[in-house]
DNA sequence: TTTATGTATTAACAAATTGTGAACTGACCC
DNA sequence: GGGTCAGTTCACAATTTGTTAATACATAAA
């Protein structure tokens, strides 16, 4: 899986817990940041400014609740998701959890797949909108979001096929891709057009774009290249 | 205690367990209303437009994870917070329903003062916004509080399904929104409409603000451009 | 140089998508 | 009941995009 471009801090004083939830944090996308103490969280939080910051409760230096209270404290952090994750059942560590300005009180032991599903739960309540899959090289902007390409500041208008095409190119820039791969990837699998059918589309690319950025090997495929 | 203006709708099929969580959260200065069944959730959910909603999983009519649902599949339940109270303790379980668009999922029995903690924390998040949303783009002004559209100074009129289009559009100038998008964001997944509909409303649009804000990305969709 | 192979170019055609005017359906309001 | 309006659909026109076929061009091996 890509990105989803979130950070996310996870303070632990067991490595195996800190170990599992991190391998499915980053299985589901997330890039995940350690720290094993109370200290080392705060400290790591104000380097890496994660989007959200999972804390065991019972932690070394500082327990999670100081932490939770000092971050809460300075403005930058007033708007970080917090989760309490820990072994603490008993309802006042829950109640006091959340009122110390957490957004979920987890207890162990839980399951990778419901922690995930939980830590999804706050950023789809928090998100905007994820992820920015624009392409920049060189003086080429291509935006799937905006179904834009721009050469040198100036708007291109492609059509559909041509705009998949190129950004499936873009995409791995140097890499070759066969003319079969060309035509599952943008015609899909069921689709059947003709070999000239990709000539004719590159044609229009490279005419549009009037840059020299889409490279032909001969017997081959394409290949992009800037 | 005050009020917090706070709805909240409560459905479950025990009536002791909905008499208690009702007391506590009135105690706590919520407004609440109760329902028994998930159709009669869902009759007054459109009613009183809650600002949250709790919903038993296990319940005659429609159950929890249904209700939530449909609900979620209506553009105008697209922000309300929805918590799932239950005594489903499993994984699969806590797991879908998080997945269905809940905001959170907590397991019978539960304490009062924990779940008012928990309800807490989800209106201390999404309060944190009370931000004007009102767009101004260029001499374009469109206030979804007053249901108003402003061109140049000039009041323009937008009957309901045009303004939403509009504002949805107009919300991320020059990202391109798919057919599909449209759909579900203005018209909600269970209602099918022709694609010609999707047309005669731009067109509308785009005849009452005589401005040729809106793109047509033929294959894809519609973007805003000011 | 010739030949074989594969690609570029072009114009013409086919297919898909969108724009438009008119008309139909319910709500709602005199 | 007649009128108005939002929302929707329809049929067809207008437009854009996708594909093909035919031909010209380029390159490397024989």
């Amino acid at each position: 899986m890509e990105s989803k471009g979130k950070k996310i801090l996870i303070a632990d004083d067991e490595p195996d817990i800190l170990e599992i939830i991190q391998y499915n944090l980053t299985k589901e996308g997330y890039e995940v940041i350690t720290a094993k103490d109370g200290d080392e969280a705060i400290g790591k939080a104000k380097i890496v400014r994660p989007d959200l910051i999972i804390l065991d409760i019972m932690m070394p230096k500082k327990n999670g609740v100081e932490v939770c209270e000092v971050l809460r404290s300075q403005p930058s952090f007033k708007e970080t998701l917090i989760l309490f994750l820990t072994a603490l059942s008993d309802e006042g560590s829950h109640v006091r959890g959340l009122e110390t300005g957490a957004d979920d009180y987890v207890t162990k032991p839980i399951s990778p797949k419901v922690l995930i599903s939980r830590v999804n739960a706050l950023f789809r309540r928090v998100n905007k909108e994820p992820e920015d899959k624009t392409l920049k090289i060189d003086g080429l902007t291509i935006d799937p979001a905006k179904f834009e390409v721009m050469v040198g500041g100036k708007d291109i208008t492609l059509a559909k096929k041509e705009f998949e095409l190129l950004y499936l190119l873009a995409s791995r820039p140097g890499r070759v891709f066969l003319r079969n791969e060309i035509l599952n990837q943008v015609w899909g699998n069921e689709v059947i057009v003709g070999d000239r059918t990709i000539d004719v589309h590159i044609r229009k690319i490279r005419q549009k774009l009037g840059l020299d950025c889409i490279t032909t090997v001969k017997g081959v495929g394409y290949k992009f290249n800037l």
